[in-house]
DNA sequence: GATGAATGAGCCTTCATTCAT
DNA sequence: GATGAATGAAGGCTCATTCAT
């Protein structure tokens, strides 16, 4: 591997290790100890790639909407139309397994608090949530067909609609299933469009292509032995400290 | 005074230079000596009144729990039927300046982060969103008329829809205005409703009822002055780090 | 012992522990832990008196210049006369066990040398040097009788031979008697007088009256035991880095 | 090439940028990163060519000396005479741009205080300055005529004068011009001698042989552009940290 | 030879907590 | 009750040194 290669892949191990510790101890007890311990490195470690902790932090965060934003990306590019399928790959993405995981939601919530008082946090977040309220808007404005601002509002809410859930979901991930969430979401869009709300059994149930497209696990390529693995942190770990 | 009156009224001071400190420096960068300078009093007093600082940020959070609950309750309170003008009321409540402030949102939105890897934040959290979500299933339930799970699906989507807003309002508190956010939960409701929703050049508007209840500031008592109180923030100053 | 007091009093100790270390190993390798082991307190407590420890160390310098510049104002207070015998108390002052000893010339030469490159240090040091070099000036036009520029010349001589033969102790303070440098000094103002240079066995020696001023140890008042003394150093332990 | 001399010449880069080092941050901000970057080479370097930064500093000690030993033994080889005009040769070396640079007595300096508490580097000090005593009590003992033990004491004060004067050059080295050191000093042996002092409008100047001596700046062999010089440093720049 | 990634001891500093006054 | 001096664990960070490439 070239020294360049080395490089990226050392900061990328440090903040998956971050990332890890944020989920599972938040950000007021992560401590440069647990990062570098967690990704099976010396402490020194993170100021020889990383001007500070702080800095790493907000690499982390840059990562994590990274992937985020990687992810709706990858979903509409599936969708050659731009209306309702569209509409429903975007919900499906933002509740499959990889963007709705408690880990992620856990990390992602801590970064909203930190943002409340924190400059630097709040404009890569700030950055993100105009990107993603633009393409909703752009796909609202194709299925409802009414004013841009009226798109623009629908956005917004069915936006603000997706993070509450998101929220509801971090505080509470035994009792709410994905699925159930993205029932709602799409309900949300049904009664813009006045389409009717699916109901069985007293509960809304999301559109099928929604229903089929968040139970996809992404395969995530199996990290290959050999490269002193950080020891993996099994999902349940995470509330730990919950008890 | 009585002994045990000085007392309560000596933690309230302190919970109450908590809440400052962390809408302004966040969770992380609040320390014993920003809330004890904060309220006037002395560093070592804080384990005279509280067990520890976790046990203070608890309790803070509490305050903030009852602040809000106390809030819904009246605005109900206020409004005999169980029908549209409870939920009327209760968006008021959610976006009026008091519970919708960037103070406020701050500190909240630094318990929601922390709630999610620190399980005592966590159930105090969850127990007040059983408590608002109930009352929003019981009000939806008699203005829907459908089942209650119905019901109770749309006050996750309407509690859901509250919090992202919130949030939105929180990362950009200088772009978003209130009376907006409300206007915006109101059309979520007559949609749910079958009204049609209110749009005045292009954009959604509360209901009179809303507009109105939202706009009344709630008169703070004024603090004493004999108390010698923290030096007040004047609100812009909590985006002090923002620039 | 009033708080003031105990404030004043502590930051006192713990300069005269830097000294301590600084005379002892060098200003390189003074700690902070060094430093408050050798004042027998806690590592915490330098940055509870001084903001870091550079400025103990800013403060550590001042007190140096401090006591100097008490020593030589008394030793001249004692002498009503501005001619030769203020020049003689002047010099006895400069090389009396006080001024001249081992452990503070160390000092004074760690801080010379970490002068040449930070301003703070040489700030206050060209401020001492110029007050001394005041009042060697005016002793001398007294004393020579000639134009203030000849004794401005004089005066920076004899001081720049006084540091010298500093610097010569401080490099072998075994081999140098503190008696012989003072005669130096003396004999240089004979010859700028023109009196005869006395000298003793091929021996210069210094006139009686500073033989008098010098040989005088300032009685130290002994530290109450009841203090919690820092363990007094020998004095043979500053060389203990010199094998 | 040999192999020998390319060994020879990175220890005398790294040591040129010690030098350099030290002179502008002075010995305790002086990393090993400072010096292999001023060097234009590797971290990793250093303990390739010398078995420590003490090992380095200790040998940039050693060329400082030997450059100082080269620049009078020289000065006083143009001198076949062993008396005055030797001396006069002696004071031009001492006060010459080479020797009396601020950047060369910056580093001095700083080898003077570290010296005071670490043997190795003090030895090397005396070793050197018994030297130069023997060769200003030879020259001194010619042209004075009297004791040995009276040229001795007229070498160590000359010797004294010369550093007390070099310290003040370096605490100031705006306000003092090196021509009037010279002067200071050659007054010095004027006295010595009863020569009468030389003083045109109140100020001392030095002998005519002086006054041309120190005027000649050596010229330095100017390095190779191609040996990655490491960025020579403005004369000016050494005040950097003084502002 | 030379590089720079990696280590880990140790530094300065912060801060929750304790406790004598 | 209240203060603030004092503690010491733990934090982030620096840096001389080692070593695989």
């Amino acid at each position: 591997m070239s020294r360049a290669n080395v490089k990226d892949k050392r900061k990328a191990q440090l903040i998956a290790a971050a990332l890890e510790s944020i989920a599972k101890r938040g950000l007021m007890e992560t401590t440069i100890t647990h990062i570098s311990k967690g990704a099976g490195m010396s402490r020194g470690i993170i100021n020889f790639y990383f001007a500070s902790k702080e800095m790493l932090l907000r690499e982390a965060l840059k990562t994590l909407i990274d992937e985020y934003e990687a992810e709706w990306a990858e979903a509409i590019a599936k969708t050659g139309d731009e209306g309702r399928s569209k509409l429903d790959a975007l919900i499906a993405a933002h509740f499959n397994k990889k963007l709705c995981s408690a880990r992620r939601l856990n990390v992602m919530s801590a970064f909203w608090g930190h943002a409340a008082s924190q400059s630097a946090y709040r404009n890569q977040l700030e950055a993100a949530d105009a990107k993603i309220e633009t393409v909703l808007t752009s796909a609202l404005a194709h299925t409802l067909g009414g004013s841009l601002d009226e798109a623009k509002n629908a956005a917004t809410q069915l936006h603000a609609l997706i993070r509450g859930l998101w929220l509801n979901f971090m505080l509470n991930p035994r009792d709410v299933a994905r699925e159930m969430l993205a029932a709602q979401a799409a309900s949300f869009i049904d009664r813009l469009t006045g389409a009717p709300v699916r109901i069985v059994r007293d509960h809304i149930i999301a559109r099928p292509a929604i229903e089929r497209a968040i139970g996809e696990a992404k395969a995530k390529p199996a990290r290959k032995a050999k490269e002193a693995a950080p020891k993996q942190l099994d999902i349940e770990d995470l509330f730990g400290n919950r008890a």
